[in-house]
DNA sequence: CTACTGCGAGACAACGTTGTCTTTCGATTT
DNA sequence: AAATCGAAAGACAACGTTGTCTCGCAGTAG
């Protein structure tokens, strides 16, 4: 900046207000820094800008999600990006496998780093550590916060889940097993808590604290080796819903045991039989979620809001035996 | 942290002393400024440390790629994410859709905030421009750079693609066809000419520019309609597969006509015949780019690299009918 | 012709931190 | 006992930028 000043003949005030744009600037004076600002390639030091600045914006925000590399996260983040972008905002990603540690320390990090705000999965520990960092406002996505509050967008995990299994029951399955995440996620209870108002009394195997494809490939298998199989599951998760079309696959029950998965995935609808899912919105989750962060950067201070976007039931196959 | 020296007594020299973990300050002393900086929850502002520090790190890097939402690009990223997670530093991450404006704009913004370094997947277009960021070493994933030169990770296109269509050719086929993305990239151009190199005068009908599964299921159709249709198909890109897989599917002829895919994609295993394909290693690319950027950014000043990842054919069915 | 107004441009300080230099003071050396 | 040394802590400036204040000058009103 100090040699665009020289070179342009002018003080390193008037190239501030010529970067700035301000209108205060003679036009030919102007000319002349916009000049030496081309040829001498400058560009802005947004750290030392914002470090000087009122407003004290970064123009960038955090997000802190399960695991970037899962379809459901990715389908968020692209839809976060989508709206920073027309904003001029930038976006720090982290992904948390679930560990509350890393949930603290990057939270911390991006903070240190001056985020403008945060968007969070999180993980279910107590997030008290949050009310450190009173300048970033944070909105909750996909799960509900414990220990503290804010914005949060969610899926209809109840109802979606309730709907899953009366489509389940409407075709005459009266033993209807569940395999959920761990507990410690509000969605993974929400869902077990749909599950269970459809069934009432009648709710039949339950299998909790599933992760990954293998544990659920072989809780299926225990479960339809055990005493009274079901003859329909409810997988509460993709990666659940995976596990349980290669257990069937395997055990050769793919067409014997119906099969209705929370949460849609790519090609569900080519496998044998096509999976009957309950689709979520990833995409107008992020947007909502970004929307509403963007909202609070502005200077919202309206009351913790929830936006709860609905689920769809998309019929396949699997569910419809 | 004018209050954290003030209640603690101490110069503000002495508080940053303390923070960095200096060795020069009395026990006495530091145990009364962390006593400090915990009541009062002070945390250093990354942004004016670093303005005024010798070395001039934001432990902050960009990553642009073709769509964090795609899963190859979102197993690079998260290969990154994972490389830069044992070093404190964290990830800005941008979507290019292909659009060269957009890569100029955000490489722009990435260093305006400074970031240590760039991993790039790049568009295609010439990237001159980066020349103008000189403080920002580049590292390139998946595609060669056009316009500049730089450390560039990538896959074994040119064997890889040989591979599969030798396996194809083993298995008695002899009208092949091509199905690529964009000719503007260098993977697409790359794997055309292992195609070409595996069946000289051989080769069988090419359909270049395709993008999208939509692009990819027309032409599959067209080719199989017209004269002389193709015995086997070699998809150029996962996206495309996918494509030709729907393709086959509502042709009824997924068991009669032979495919492989270039580049791995979930479920792949699940479908019906399980799709033959020339898996990369994107984790390992992701890895291997955030390691070289981490050199570069250490001070590493050798000439550009090339570092070639390999590719695994992982036969499945569809290649061997 | 003086006094005022308004506008463009520069001087200076400040943002939150750390590099460098200086000061203080107790301990060691001769 | 005087001189020297080293370690610990503070004073000050600087990083690159912009908010605020001031200054000079031209134009206008009285």
């Amino acid at each position: 900046m100090n040699d665009v000043a020289r070179s342009a003949g002018v003080s390193l005030k008037t190239v501030s207000r010529v970067v700035n744009g301000e209108t205060t600037v003679a036009p030919d004076l102007a000319a002349r820094v916009q000049a030496a600002v081309a040829s001498l390639g400058y560009r802005q030091h947004l750290g030392a800008s914002m470090l000087r600045r009122n407003d004290r914006r970064t123009r960038t925000i955090g997000m802190l999600l399960e695991d970037v590399s899962n379809p459901f996260s990715a389908a968020v983040h692209r839809a976060i990006e989508n709206e920073a972008r027309g904003r001029g905002v930038q976006v720090l990603t982290g992904s948390l496998d679930e560990d509350p540690q890393r949930e603290r320390d990057l939270a911390a990090a991006f903070a240190e780093r001056q985020t403008d705000g945060l968007i969070l999965a999180p993980t279910g520990a107590d997030l008290g550590h949050l009310a450190a960092h009173t300048a970033m406002p944070v909105v909750f996505v996909d799960r509900t916060p414990t220990g503290t509050t804010g914005d949060t967008v969610i899926s209809t995990n109840v109802s979606g889940a309730a709907g899953a299994v009366r489509h389940l029951v409407a075709r005459g399955h009266r033993r209807i097993a569940f395999l959920g995440d761990h507990r410690r996620l509000s969605t993974a209870r929400d869902r077990h808590l749909g599950y269970e108002r459809a069934l009432g009394r009648r709710a039949g195997p339950v299998v909790h604290d599933l992760h990954d494809p293998l544990a659920a490939e072989r809780a299926t298998i225990a479960l339809l080796r055990g005493p009274e199989p079901p003859t329909a599951i409810f997988a509460a998760q993709n990666t659940i819903t995976i596990g349980v079309v290669r257990a069937l696959r395997r055990l050769g029950r793919a067409h014997s045991v119906a099969l209705v998965g929370f949460d849609d995935f790519p090609l569900a609808d080519l496998l044998d039989p096509p999976v009957t899912v309950v689709a979520q919105d990833p995409a107008r989750m992020g947007g909502a979620a970004a929307e509403a962060l963007f909202e609070r950067i502005a200077g919202y201070d309206g009351p913790p809001r929830e936006i709860r976007i609905p689920t769809t039931l998309i019929p396949r196959g699997s569910g419809e035996l």
